[in-house]
DNA sequence: CAGTGGTCTAGACCACGTG
DNA sequence: ACGTGGTCTAGACCACTGA
């Protein structure tokens, strides 16, 4: 008779079935993009019902790491996906048009954690990381300065040639470059006075309000493998934000 | 032979059940708080099997319009839940305490709808409807100054003394006193510079940098029942987000 | 047409809360 | 002990896609 008050004392089938597929995902057994086995081909593989294996992929797909398409199968989600995009960046103009966006990469250095980052990244201060920096324009004009940190090891010799190189998303290019795919962020938000740098790059005046955004992304089993701090300018754009 | 393309031909028996729930939700059948029925009762009302009932509910708790607890039975989601109050007011302390928040109203007063007012709420220019002002506090201090606009039809007779006499979130008060419960909400997040009423009501320096949030928040059948502007003020707080 | 996901049912049994 | 929601199964049939 367990005494443990705290821990859930039971684990649904279907909660393993999810355990085990996300961490097939985990082991690139499926890449983004790609098909996953039918309900009925993983039912037989992990010796449950085609019911059981159904629950587990309906709560992966609500978590956005498969998507179903009936008639032909489910995938793994992927960024290159143009839905996934603005999941992750809520800026969007105030005429509600949809702006053709573009990074431009400034600079990208190896460096080592601070407090701060260390922190976030859930790495020890001292452990090498790479330090990006990139303004992101809606077509052509800035609206954001990024400063983005990850952790070395997950990104080894990611140079600003490479980022200069696409034009895809950064998480595209995470995704397709080292199999790092961010499954889910957290963002704090505050308003802040631009300062000289951001002012220039931003093309605005020094002391324009801007709102400041930091985040930590996540990758599969809830690993930091992100932490940015984002500078948008929001005269002519805001934040969308959906409270469910 | 119907043709039309961009309806959804089919609509799933459990999606229709889940639509007889929301409008026995709506027509106050059964009241924030209280218990509904048990999903056998429901299954027999509507003639199909508990499995089907099953899955509306599983939607509806998922929007949080009902909350499932096991052994006892389901509830209507109500505002009175403190879990519910985070779900709307996104401001949270740098330092992740849990601070104890007070509503003080300032004003309440009738007038007609500006254009921009009109629009949010999807009624006419020139509609009547209520204007409040208030200041949040969070252990004492002011850190933010709401002005919210409310459809008259559906608020009779509110008044300052009403909003004065209670303790509670205006959620919960809307949700008691008039039947109104918000279900979900959109907002629009800026910064902008305080002006000297805002420097006032929060005691800062005109010209701080503040974060403007503008809410559109929703009623039963995504009718628009409140729109708002607040200014917050992030020197030690911030706005959480988690992007799914 | 075959293969995929999507819906609906019926029944057995488990976990939880309250007497 | 009872009633609630929660899990798991098996099977039938529907809807969608693409060859």
């Amino acid at each position: 008779m367990p005494s443990r008050a705290t821990v859930p004392a039971f684990r649904p089938l279907y909660r393993q079935i999810q355990d085990l597929i996300v961490q097939a995902l985990a082991d690139r057994e499926w890449l983004p993009g790609e098909m996953i086995p039918s309900e009925m081909d993983l039912a037989a593989r992990f010796e449950v019902s085609q019911g059981t294996v159904r629950r587990a992929i309906d709560e992966l797909a609500a978590e956005h790491l498969l998507v179903r398409r009936q008639g032909k199968g489910t995938y793994v989600a992927t960024h290159a996906d143009p839905r996934a995009f603005f999941r992750f960046l809520r800026l969007i103009p105030d005429d509600g048009s949809v702006p053709r966006s573009r990074s431009e990469p400034l600079e990208c250095q190896s460096l080592r954690a601070g407090q701060e980052v260390a922190k976030a990244l859930a790495i020890n201060h001292g452990d090498p990381v790479l330090q990006l920096r990139r303004i992101l324009r809606f077509d052509g004009e800035p609206v954001v300065v990024d400063e983005i940190y990850l952790p070395a090891d997950l990104f080894p010799n990611l140079t600003l040639d490479q980022l200069r190189a696409s034009d895809r998303s950064l998480y595209t290019l995470f995704e397709s470059l080292f199999g790092v795919r961010m499954v889910r962020a957290e963002e704090k938000i505050r308003a802040v006075a631009a300062d000289a740098v951001a002012a220039q790059v931003l093309g605005i005046e020094p002391g324009t309000p801007l709102l400041s955004v930091e985040r930590t992304a996540y990758t599969y089993g809830n690993r930091p493998a992100e932490w940015r701090r984002g500078l948008y300018a929001t005269a002519n754009h805001h934040y969308f934000n959906e409270l469910g």
